[in-house]
Parts: structure tokens; C-alpha cells; sequence
DNA sequence: GTCTATAGGATGATAGAC
DNA sequence: GTCTATCATCCTATAGAC
């Protein structure tokens, strides 16, 4: 996993460079895609339209860095969550944190990965089809961890994997439209979730 | 709930306005919002830019009309799914048939539906506040089924009813990025995310 | 009802001064 | 590195002929 020390000592990763894209994603994620113009996120960095260029080749290349950053950043906190895990965890523990860990960096870190969420839909289809590996090495580290789960008996063997990945990504990407940001409320969301997910809203189990 | 019968029959609703609609519905449904201009309407449905003023007084009121009429099918398409149930039917069913009427309106009927679910989040703040409205008036049909179902002791009583009602919907109209829509998936998709939430993916419940 | 023509504005991108 | 100035293009909307 590449850290942000390492970015930083790449050439192009200055720290000028890195500010127009945080005031970027930021933007980004506040307004969606098509209202945010190369003039709008120059005045947000302090710039003028033009001197843009001296940092980016066009505004694809911006979209695209904060795309692929978005992502890498709740894969990251993802799997940090997991391992933090005491060993021998089960599924169900997994999960829960899983699912706090990503709605942690949807609501409560930086703008990258909301804006990603936010956006993802609405960029040009180039865009979008050269972001979308990043995007399957995410959901991998989810049908991963729940194939484990069928496999270790701890989840239902009848579950189509990718479907209840897609479904619970849809389900927590989502919040980014009705989630209140205010005290607690994203730890009590994931609890929320997870409890569904696991155990269902039913009172009693069909056969 | 107001039948296209009545709507054809109301001045403003002759047959060519009706088909710019279906026009810009499938557009909209396909590219999202800011890649369909109002020439590109106009050439899907075979004439030029500004005669589309003629039927219209601004783009924004056909992107209004979009999606007031997606949601307003969508909810009548539930709600005729609940009337079709048999007396006496559980919450569990009810649960199940609304689920495969909601999936089947976003993936198998006109584009009304997709598209608004696919641009709600990309149309100007105003355009979006004044369609809030509608989309309430869709969720409180679910809420109700939900609050039923824990008055019937057939739900849990430690659901949040809205916040499951926001994890549905999500879960259901983030399908709208990964379904394939070939034979029976839909059936089949709605049929897996209702036993899920209904029962949970885990093998054993916790205490 | 539909057309052509165009006004008026915003956008992404480039060139060259400093 | 950042600026100003500008180009070419696209957009929504309007005016008026047919």
C-alpha cells in the first residue's frame, strides 16, 4: 500500500500539486462532477484557470488522480481495520468492521473518497473504464473476506458473494445521501448495517 | 395515483411532448444528467433545438417532469404489487414483492425510473429540492410496511425504520451500476437482497 | 409546430509575458 | 510557477420566417 510519505517524495506529487487536488476533491464532493470547472477549482486553490496547466495536462487527469485516490484510501482503511482485528476474529466481527472502517472514510476523513463515490457516475465513460480496476481490487478485499466467512460456515453457503458485496456497497455508499454527519452517528450506522446484514430485520428464520 | 390516461388527455399532454419526455428519459437513463444537452434531445426525438420551446419553457422543466413521473411509477408499480398480495399476507412477502417491483420498474419498464435515480444526484439544488417532495411521498409507502411489520411482532423492534427504509433503497437502486439485466436476474436479484435482509447472510443469529 | 439564425455566456485549453 | 489574454467550442434560450 503506497503511504502519502512515499507520495510525497515522488517529483510530481509537490506539495502545490497536492493542494489544488485536495481543494479538488473537495469541490468535487461538495458540488458533483459537472459543477465543478477548472476556474472554480483554481479560485479554491488560490490560482488563476490557466496556471492549472502547469501542474496537470487537462481536467481528466485531475478527475482521475482523485478517483484512484479515493478508492485506495478506504481499501486502505479497510484493511487496516481488519488487521487490527484480534486474531482469530470470525466473519461477523470482520464485517462490522469493515463496514465501520469504510463508512469512517466516507463521512469522517478527507473528501477523496466521497468525491469518488459522488462522481463516479458522472464522469466521461474513459474516465470511468480506466478507474475501474482500482475499483475491483477494492471489492475483491470484500468478496474475499466473505467467501472465507462461507467457507469457515459462518455465512449462509446458499449467498451469491458478489451480489451481497455489490448490495452492501450500494447500501453504505448511499448514506452519502442521507447520513447527518453529527456526533456518533457514522459508528451507529455501521452497527445498524452490519446487524442487518448478519442477522436480518425478521424476528424469526424461515426454514 | 394519476393514470397516463388522464395525463394524455390534460392539453399539455399530447403525444409529441409526451415523446420528448420518453426521448429525454432514455438519454438521461443512459448518460446522465450534464451529457445530454438540449440538442441532443432534440435530435433523439427528430427535431431541432428550439422547437423544443414550443413544448417547454426551459430544460429545466423536463428535467422536472422526468423525474417526478420516474418516482410516481415507481411507487404505483409497489403499490399495485402490495394491492395484487393475498389477503393476510406476512411482511415478509410484502417485503419480497415490493422489492421485485421496485427492481423490475428500475430495470424492466420505461426509463423514467433509471433516470431519475440516476440523475437525482447530479441536477441543480433547486431542480432537486422541489422534486424532495415526491421522492418522500415513495418512501413513506416503505416506512409504513416497515412500521407494520414491527407493530406485527414480524420485524424487530430495535430497527430504525428510517435507516433501514435509506439501506433498501440504496442497496436496490445501486443496481442500477452492476445489474445485467438478462433473463430472470432481476427476479432473482430481488429475491437474494430480500432474504438478506430479511434473514441475514450469517449462519447462526447472536443473542 | 417546426425551422433557421443568433445572442450571450461558460467551458477546456493554449501562448507568451513576467 | 503564476499570470493575462484569447481561441474554439459548446450550451440554454430567444426571435422571427414559414
Amino acid at each position: 500500500m503506497k503511504t502519502d510519505a512515499a507520495e510525497a517524495n515522488r517529483p510530481e506529487e509537490r506539495a502545490s500539486r497536492r493542494h489544488v487536488l485536495d481543494c479538488a476533491a473537495r469541490l468535487f464532493s461538495r458540488n458533483g462532477y459537472a459543477a465543478v470547472s477548472l476556474r472554480g477549482i483554481a479560485a479554491e486553490s488560490g490560482m488563476k484557470a490557466g496556471s492549472l496547466y502547469y501542474h496537470f495536462e487537462s481536467k481528466d487527469v485531475i478527475v482521475t488522480e482523485i478517483l484512484n485516490i479515493g478508492v485506495r484510501r478506504v481499501h486502505a482503511a479497510v484493511e487496516d481495520a481488519l488487521a487490527a482485528l484480534p486474531a482469530g476474529a470470525s466473519t461477523g466481527d470482520e464485517v462490522r468492521a469493515g463496514i465501520a472502517a469504510h463508512l469512517r472514510a466516507l463521512h469522517e476523513a478527507d473528501n477523496y473518497t466521497s468525491a469518488n463515490i459522488r462522481i463516479f457516475g458522472q464522469v466521461p465513460p474513459a474516465i470511468r473504464d480506466g478507474h475501474r480496476g482500482v475499483r475491483r481490487d477494492y471489492e475483491a478485499l470484500w468478496t474475499g473476506l466473505l467467501r472465507r466467512g462461507i467457507a469457515a460456515s459462518e455465512l449462509r453457503a446458499d449467498i451469491n458473494v458478489p451480489r451481497l458485496c455489490a448490495f452492501l456497497l450500494g447500501a453504505m455508499n448511499s448514506s452519502l445521501e442521507w447520513l447527518e454527519p453529527k456526533r456518533d452517528a457514522v459508528a451507529r450506522t455501521a452497527s445498524e448495517l452490519a446487524t442487518i446484514v448478519l442477522n436480518g430485520a425478521a424476528t424469526a428464520r424461515k426454514a
